[in-house]
DNA sequence: CTTGACCTGTGTGTAACACCCAGCTTTATG
DNA sequence: CATAAAGCTGGGTGTTACACACAGGTCAAG
């Protein structure tokens, strides 16, 4: 299998594989010839599983951590309950970061509503930006 | 001013300020001497209007824009409510994402709670998560 | 004047790819 | 069979917003 054949397959773009192969996650034999990638159906299943695990919240070196542990023929199961428990932990911080941004635009954009455009001055940039509290605008 | 002094009195990282120099967002003096960053209470004005910026969903590249916009003489307020718009899509987007992969992340940890770890074989590398509709385990 | 503590600029690393581009392959055609 | 057009490849670089590392400069104390 080609890089393309690959990615049609499994639905990620031949850049993604490309990157993968780049950083270690996937080490396909190269073609003799012209120095193409060839990927068996082995790398296909690793691929599924990269993909399968991102899906769960995963790091691309956390999945080379499960790979790597894997390898030495013990298992990996422990770390992946570790390693899923602080990227649960992670993403609920992201999360309510990202919640507490998106409400604080929605209250902006609400008072941007009444609010005339203005004219850059030496002492201002932007006073939908920076004038939080005034009330009017020095563009009237 | 110094990096230093000037990250104190803004509460940010001397290492970002150096980025922003970097990146062109802040443009300091140099001192001579030494060709240490000097910072003027104009710089300090303009770094609070990042930050602030920031604290809105605005990129830096954005804030960029911004500042060419408004050293042109131009009001950049069309510009920001517009961007402001983009992002604030794309945040709702993320966020929806970012709670889809929490669910999933749930989901799953529950069900692993009654699963067993496993140990890799040629087959498989970890049941935890290649398994989503198995129920026994490799390894009893 | 020297020792140590602190500070500086620049170079590099991070996550997870997307984009670019010269060149090789494959396919269609004459 | 030759060739031209179309497609694919690998590797280099760009992206976001910084954090970290490190050799060397600076400053106060002794």
């Amino acid at each position: 299998m080609t890089v393309s054949e690959l990615a049609k397959r499994t639905g990620v773009t031949a850049d993604t594989i490309r990157h993968y192969v780049r950083t270690g996650l996937l080490e396909p034999k190269r073609d003799p010839n012209n120095g193409y990638k060839r990927f068996s159906a082995t790398d296909e299943h690793r691929l599924n599983f990269i993909i399968q695990a991102k899906s769960l919240g995963f790091s691309l070196p956390d999945i080379q951590t499960i790979f790597d542990q894997a390898g030495h023929g013990e298992s990996p199961c422990p770390q992946v309950r570790e390693i899923m428990t602080q990227r649960m932990q992670e993403v609920a911080d992201k999360l309510a970061q990202m919640q507490q941004t998106y409400d604080t635009m929605q209250k902006t954009m609400k008072r941007w509503e009444t609010q005339p455009n203005c004219i850059p001055t030496g002492d201002h940039i932007c006073h939908l930006i920076e004038g939080f509290s005034e009330e009017g605008c020095c563009h009237e």
